[in-house]
DNA sequence: CGTCCATTTGAGGTGGATCAACCCTAGTGG
DNA sequence: CCACTAGGGTTGATCCACCTCAAATGGACG
């Protein structure tokens, strides 16, 4: 499990260097790694496949750049709580020590951007800036971590699923529509419930016109408000 | 809500300056200031007084001297997740934005230090070990939260009331015994559970001889094993 | 010694889990 | 182009872990 299991440079990867990024405002790691002027390495990852394990060396940080990424901790008998989900722009992977404390898989084809943490780490020993950044994006990982415990610790299933359409409309719709990557297994482990419960609280939303389907994973929102009322 | 309604020097406070810490390696917290020269101030708290609100500025970061505290959120209707117990030596209060995004109280009588985070922030911009140090809290602050996910997520009653039991014990337990400062509601409200199912799981645990009272707060582990057994 | 909470314990209810079909659709191969 | 298949999704029936409501007990403190 402690073994680095590839080798970023054999397969299908891309030098990119410093990077024009695409969104020049939102993009933290295309302004730090910009900034500093590190070397960014593409990577691609079929479905399913594992980016890192839990409790591996943090070797490398990641960005997305297509696809989606989640990020999740097992216990033994294999119960599944997913921390998030990463989607195109979102950085992963990023430690202050030396260790991965979830593990990561692609949910899709996805492609990522990624850097060696040590080459971060020396940039941030070297400009505050960097170090700053650092800081707010772990920062910001720790404010959505506490949003979901209270997610999981307090709200109902209603809730959570209301929580959560909120929160994939907000990241990833296109034209009032969202296409959502992930199983409806992923969803429940994201927000400690069954698949099946899952489902029944998107049909109950479907019934009452709050939300629309064009193939079970592609979802309008045709109620924000109402949605918003569901999530206490 | 987002007014700062004490004035720190007026009660109770003492100025402490430079502080020779009380654990050399382990006080972050006097690890900083010391190493700055900041200056710390003290300040005393009645039980259940509130520190600051969700969503306050974030004028100070704090560390318990003596007692303890709760960090939390609530939803609208009342229902509370607690994020963290905060004992002494522990940092609490520490963000990187301008905002708490967690309310804190304290549990039982308390003394904090305390100082300005605008002076931590300058401290940072200008020394990349403090600037380290600050990441370093907040990623242990976000390792806790993902274990917290975890057990909100997929563990069982008798699962998270191991777990509480066993980080309890690590944290504060003195000759073997443990004198919890909060009361079931607290460990509810921090499990995910309400008071009856803790004390009905700490109730079973006694009946089995895994742990032994000395009053409902006052608890010795006597089989650390089957404890670590039970949770998952 | 009495009062006030915190805690424990009991009885019963329920939201979400589990177990089980069934359905839909995208992909595959003929 | 269509039949077949497999995996994901939906829906139904039942179960049970935990919640709710209620009452008794206990311990700290005046």
């Amino acid at each position: 499990m402690l073994t680095q299991t590839f080798n970023p440079q054999a397969i299908n990867t891309q030098i990119v260097g410093k990077i024009a990024p695409a969104h020049p405002v939102s993009d933290q790691f295309g302004a730090i790694t910009g900034h500093v002027g590190l070397v960014a390495i593409e990577f691609s990852y079929r479905k399913d496949e594992e980016i890192y394990g839990e409790d591996e060396p943090a070797e490398y940080v990641y960005q997305v750049v297509s696809g989606a990424v989640r990020t999740y901790k097992l216990l033994s008998d294999g119960r599944r709580q997913i921390g998030a989900f990463h989607l195109a722009g979102d950085v992963f992977g990023l430690e202050s020590g030396a260790i991965h404390r979830l593990a990561a898989e692609a949910i899709i084809d996805t492609t990522v951007r990624l850097v060696k943490r040590v080459s971060l780490e020396k940039a941030a020993g070297t400009d505050v800036q960097v170090a700053r950044k650092l800081w707010a994006m772990t920062a910001g990982e720790l404010r959505h971590a506490e949003d979901h415990m209270l997610l999981l610790g307090r709200k109902t299933a209603m809730e959570r699923v209301a929580t959560f359409l909120l929160e994939m409309d907000r990241r990833l719709a296109v034209a009032g529509m969202m296409a959502l990557p992930m199983c409806r297994r992923d969803i429940g482990d994201y927000l400690g419930l069954t698949l099946e419960t899952v489902s029944r609280a998107l049909s109950q939303l479907h019934a009452q016109g709050i939300l629309g389907f064009s193939g079970a994973r592609q979802i309008v929102l045709r109620n924000r408000q109402r949605l918003h009322n569901l999530d206490a």
